[in-house]
RNA sequence: GGUCGAUUCGUCUAGGGGUUAGGACGUGUCCCUUUCACGGACAAAACACGGGUUCGAUUCCCGUAUCGACUACCA
């Protein structure tokens, strides 16, 4: 059981799109089958046609091409054990579901929803603690094992629908060795009968999941916890399917919880928390787009290198993991067992860093894209000189245009805190023989500039401290920014010479300085 | 309600019978500096509680509390 070949699966539904806790759960999946020098295959769980969402099942194939998680088999390559829908694979089902009513392990039931319903309130109002239709309710239900047999068959021969129920036996102890938790042990008695095939002819997801893993040689079942309460029931399906030997290792992935620490992350928390939960750009049901991380701007490998930290860590003081620094040192002993709060400052500074590590070239690409959304071209040898000087300001791809915006356009407001406290008539003097001083120049460097500004500065006896932020406020607009002698090189010395007039010319002196 | 699971700084976590309980994000102060950021330094900040076991428990055991998941012909 051991030594034997590592198969994983990721098995989402395409119920909707998938959220950030699917992608770290097919991420761990990837990272432990590479590690392990195993295979990763992708089987799409459709088994309840009434959930479907279309355009879920090509979400999820975006996404994880987006993130950079490869698989080895899936239902749009292909592979040896396909089809990988389950949809597709509805035939399989139904032989083992009656292998196990012919070995005496489920059973048919006819019940209607109204009377599983009333079945419910009796049980309710005897005050049952949890009604259930289990080892002792079935015995007044309507399937076949209270009905005579040529009742039984009769039914089925006439079409009425169906489902096939588990036959969960009454006292036994099921054990089962998570990877992360440990021993974990359930009574029977506690699960319940629970529907295999429905009376649309589909699995459900206990019997379907077991079945295509068993027949898929999964070897290591890594899924959310949110499944742990179902694993004995899967478990005894193994054992109820003759398929004790094969059956895969579990290990249950601790949740991903809201920042405020109430419940599960959600796709809701998207829109009250401001912050993206959706990998790539959704159209939910209302027409609404919804935040993304990629349209936020957060690149593959920092929200990678994110959600792999989020639940394990490699027990080492690095943080900064490429994909492949991270297959090398996952493991899944050093995934934690507490749910995990989901911190979107820590995501926005992996982001940060991994924004910042990239060449000018490369973050030059970003700020052309950008400023070109804007109207305004730009040609790649001033990008980088502009992304030079950013790099180590911003934490997002787009904020490159949003801030670069006065390398191209004078300003059309002036911060208000800068010239309440810093335009007086010092300063503007300086404003106005600094812009004659430039003006004498054909072209400035940030070395020329500077000097220029200090031989004038010397001159009036004037400290540089004093007239920096009205210089930097008449040029850009803004309080703060990057060095304020390479915008000058970079805007060039008659645009802003302009500019300093301009501001000279508009500005008035409003306060009087104490 | 029942079943199962979890519990170390605000957050993510390391650690583990004897430690000044370590790191990171965030926060604050200082330094650098023409501003903001970056960087550097420093600081505040945690073993849920109660019983055992033990010479000694944050670490092991048992309870309690709290939080969470599950409790569908959904996955």
């Amino acid at each position: 059981m051991s030594n034997r070949e590592v198969r994983v699966r990721f098995a989402p539904s395409p119920t909707g799109a998938l959220h950030i806790g699917g992608v770290r759960t097919a991420l761990y999946n990837y990272l432990f089958a590479k590690k392990m020098g195993g295979k990763m295959l992708l089987r799409i769980e459709d088994t309840d046609q009434t959930r479907f969402v279309s355009g879920a099942e090509d979400y999820i194939k975006d996404t994880l091409a987006w993130v950079g998680i490869t698989l080895d088999e899936d239902p749009w390559q292909g592979g040896p054990n396909a089809p990988y829908r389950q949809s597709e694979r509805k035939p399989m089902y139904m032989e083992y579901a009656k292998k196990l009513v012919n070995e005496g392990n489920a059973y048919y039931a006819f019940d209607t929803s109204e009377e599983l319903e009333d079945m419910r309130k009796r049980l309710e109002a005897a005050k049952v603690a949890s009604p259930a239709y289990n080892s002792i309710t079935r015995n007044t239900m309507k399937n076949s094992l209270t009905l005579p047999e040529d009742e039984v068959n009769a039914k089925l021969a006439a079409g009425e629908p169906y489902v096939i129920r588990l036959k969960v036996p009454r006292k036994d102890e099921i054990r089962l060795n998570d990877m992360i938790r440990g021993w974990v042990m359930v009574h029977s008695s506690a699960i319940d009968d629970k529907v295999l095939m429905k009376s649309d002819g589909m699995p459900t997801y206990h019997l379907a999941n077991v079945v295509d893993d068993y027949l898929m040689g999964i070897s290591h079942v890594i899924r959310g916890e949110e499944w742990l309460p179902s694993a004995p029931l899967h478990v005894l399906l193994y054992k109820f399917l003759g398929w004790e030997e094969a059956m895969p290792q579990f290990a249950h992935l601790p949740l991903i919880l809201k920042p405020d620490g109430n419940g599960k992350l959600s796709k809701r928390d998207a829109d009250t928390h401001g912050f993206p939960v959706f990998p790539i750009k959704w159209i939910d049901d209302n027409g609404k787009q919804v935040l993304s991380f990629k349209e936020e701007g957060y690149l593959p490998d920092a929200l990678v290198n994110f959600l792999a930290f989020l639940g394990w860590n490699p027990g080492t003081a690095q943080e900064i993991f490429s994909l492949q620094e991270l297959i090398e040192a996952f493991s899944i002993e050093r995934i934690g067992k507490s749910g995990t709060k989901f911190d979107i400052h820590k995501a926005k500074w992996f982001n940060q860093q991994y924004l910042r590590s990239k060449s000018d070239q490369e973050l030059a690409s970003y700020l052309i894209d950008s400023l070109r959304h804007k109207g305004i071209d730009c040609d790649q040898e001033r990008a980088e000189k502009i992304c030079a000087l950013m790099k180590e300001r911003v934490t997002f791809p787009k904020d490159f245009g949003e801030e670069a915006l006065y390398f191209f356009q004078a300003p059309s407001s002036y911060d208000e805190q800068v010239v309440a406290n810093k335009w007086n008539e010092e300063s503007v003097e300086v404003v106005k023989s600094f812009a004659i001083e430039l003006s004498k120049l054909s072209t400035v460097s940030a070395e020329e500039a500077k000097s220029t500004l200090h031989h004038l500065l010397e001159q009036k006896g004037i400290k540089i401290g004093k007239v920096m932020q009205a210089l930097r406020v008449a040029i850009t607009g803004h309080a703060a920014g990057p060095d304020l002698m390479h915008i000058i090189e970079i805007i060039g010395n008659v645009e802003t010479t302009n500019r300093l007039n301009t501001a000279a010319n508009t500005i008035s002196i409003k306060s009087v300085n104490i």
